[in-house]
RNA sequence: GCGCCAGUAGCUCAGCUGGAUAGAGCAACUGCCUUCUAAGCAGUAGGUCAGGGGUUCGAGUCCCUUCUGGCGCGCCA
């Protein structure tokens, strides 16, 4: 798990130390404390490629003019150590490095050596984290939204794993409460309503021609057995038959999409297990709780939120929130996960305060708590908005756009944009099969170098291991330049998982693509110089490991031809 | 009214804890295949970073404010 990006930044920063050290000892700096300075790499590969703001962060502290401050450090810079050719100093203070060979030869043998666990880091320690993603309504089909939050929670924790975490795919399958209660009340009407079409259907019933299928294969099965038997049983003969083929639906169409969760975790089994009863206790033990108006309230406004919450109804029925607590005092105390991520559309942001709240209570840090806020989707199609409502019942869900747009289109779009900005996912482009689509682009840089190295290899050009001294005739800016990003990768992944954010590999891999077809039109593989036909040779094997590393992260094809 | 998210090129979006002349892709225009995949590359053009204040050596980035858009503000989930 070599990191040479990282080392590279490493020991020019224990050397920059050091030398400030000696500066400080022979008098050319003032005796003061170091404040904290950071190495980054330039915008411009002008400005080297690394550069550090050392020099102008310790003026005030050594009140010494930046630039001689950066002058005196120079002076004193042993490189020894680094990969580290040279420096110099440039515009108000900053001191601009530039690597040498040795950085880029090790670069490319240490990905070829690691091959498919080139990007892997131990940054997660190994900590637990249940990602917990989608977690759509079992009494219909999931939407486009699902679509979004599948495709990012999926990545996020494939992104987790690269990063050293030890992650868990969870779905939570809503199976009890009044979301059923409608599910089965809506069952029933459509099951009546063959035998007698008088009756009609509640206005906030779930509508969906789906609930009318269910009552008519119901039907099937049992013809009017149920129509003359009380209420209760109807309806949970209804919903025993319906809810499993619902939920074996949503499996199967996950499993399509390419998403496998390790759990799919019940909420009947909080109820069943009485977890759903000790929470109660549990809240009201911790003393944040008050009965008004004959209804259990939970004082939320106890830990910053701007109102209290209803727990026990005056019926007293708990509200959906009981079940959720006890949910996340599973995760994070029951099972002991260290983090638990959740991914929420943007109309449950508020939400959040009330959850954490109620981890606050029961003595459970709410920092072990992530709520990710997914801003909403719109799918766009010849130009115009598919608005998206459950309620119309001709609603875009998930399945219809997988039949219309291949998997890997959908995947990786969905991975290009933040989850907190607004979407417009467009169809058209999805299914376009040229350079407008991003996914192909990237696909495309993979079947090329595959095609390279086929055609080199019916030339009698097989891959060998190169020296040092031919790794080193990479020296075009092509060429170091795409080095250069391939020894981005696992800060890249580690960047990702910090911030929770799977579309920055998405980005890296686009802009690594866009480096190799550069890289591909500048220098030529194959040519009369035998060693350097390897070295290059070599940085496309290289180049070929990180793509299908990444897309492989990703669950999304990488082809050897196209 | 209050809260959350956003406003960057014609369109879709990057811009990492403040750093050097604000970047990609698409669309438009001009070039590049007798040699490894032209689903590619090179170049041209395109900007008051929504507006206004402030903080400092330096602000797209931080603070305040106004405007615009999306989503919330239930004893629904």
């Amino acid at each position: 798990m070599a990191n040479i990006a990282q080392k590279s930044v490493d020991t020019l920063k224990e050397a920059i130390l050091s030398s400030i050290e000696k500066a400080k000892a022979s008098g050319a700096l003032a005796d003061a404390p170091t404040p904290d300075f950071i190495i980054e790499i330039p915008a411009d590969r002008k400005n080297g490629d690394l550069a550090t703001n050392v020099a102008m962060v310790c003026a005030r502290a050594f009140k010494t003019a930046p630039r001689n401050i950066a002058q005196a450090i120079v002076d004193n810079l042993s490189t020894d150590g680094t990969y580290i050719e040279r420096c110099e100093i440039a515009g108000p203070g900053f001191i601009n490095f530039f690597l040498n060979k040795s950085y880029y030869a090790d670069v490319v043998k240490a990905i070829e050596s690691e091959k498919d666990s080139y990007g892997k880091s131990s940054y997660g320690e190994g900590k637990r984290i249940l990602v917990e993603f989608v977690s759509a309504n079992p009494t219909g089909p999931m939407h486009i939204g699902n679509a979004r939050g599948g495709a990012l929670g999926d990545c996020l924790a494939s992104v987790l794993q690269t990063a050293g975490y030890d992650v868990e795919r969870e779905f939570y399958v809503n199976d009890a409460g009044n979301q059923i209660e409608k599910f089965k009340t809506s069952l029933e009407v459509r099951y009546l309503q063959i035998y007698d079409n008088t009756i009609e259907m509640p206005e906030d019933a779930y509508q969906g021609a789906d609930i009318t299928a269910h009552a008519e294969a119901f039907n099937k099965l049992y013809g009017d057995k149920y129509v003359n038997v009380p209420s209760e049983e109807r309806k949970q003969a209804l919903c025993d038959y319906a809810l499993p083929i619902n939920i074996a639906n949503l499996k199967k169409d996950l499993q399509k999409y390419r998403i496998e969760y390790d759990n799919w975790f019940l909420e009947s089994s909080l109820h069943n297990s009485g977890a759903v009863k000790d929470i109660i206790e549990k809240l009201k033990a911790s003393g944040h709780t008050y009965y008004q108006d004959d209804a259990l309230w939970f004082k939320t406004t106890d830990f910053g939120d701007d109102k209290d919450r209803v727990l026990l109804r005056a019926n007293g029925v708990p509200t959906y929130l009981v079940p959720d607590i006890a949910y996340h005092y599973n995760k994070l105390v029951t099972r002991g996960f260290d983090t638990a991520i959740d991914i929420l559309g943007a109309d449950h942001h508020g939400y959040i305060p009330r959850i954490k709240a109620s981890m606050e209570a029961l003595g459970v840090d709410s920092n072990r708590l992530d709520i990710i806020i997914m801003q909403m989707v719109r799918l766009i199609k010849d130009g115009d908005v598919y608005k998206l409502s459950k309620r119309s019942g001709k609603a875009v869900t998930l399945s219809t756009l997988i039949e219309e747009v291949p998997v890997d289109a959908a995947r990786f779009l969905f991975n290009m944009r933040e989850a907190n900005t607004q979407m417009d996912f467009d169809i058209d482009l999805a299914v376009t099969e040229d350079s407008q689509n991003p996914v192909y682009y990237v696909q495309y840089a993979h079947a090329r170098i595959c095609s390279i190295i086929k055609a080199l290899e019916s030339d009698g050009i097989t891959p060998r291991e190169c020296t040092d001294e031919e790794l080193a005739l990479l020296s075009a800016p092509e060429e170091k330049e795409l080095i250069n990003h391939l020894a981005g990768y696992t800060n890249e992944i580690i960047a990702a998982a910090k911030d929770y954010d799977p579309t920055k590999v998405t980005r890296y891999v686009l802009q690594l693509a866009a480096l190799f077809h550069k890289f591909y039109n500048a220098c030529r593989v194959k040519g009369d110089n035998e060693s350097l036909t390897q070295a290059r040779l070599n940085l496309c094997i290289a180049t070929k490991i990180v793509i299908k590393n990444v897309l492989t992260m990703l669950k999304i094809n990488a082809p050897e031809s196209m």
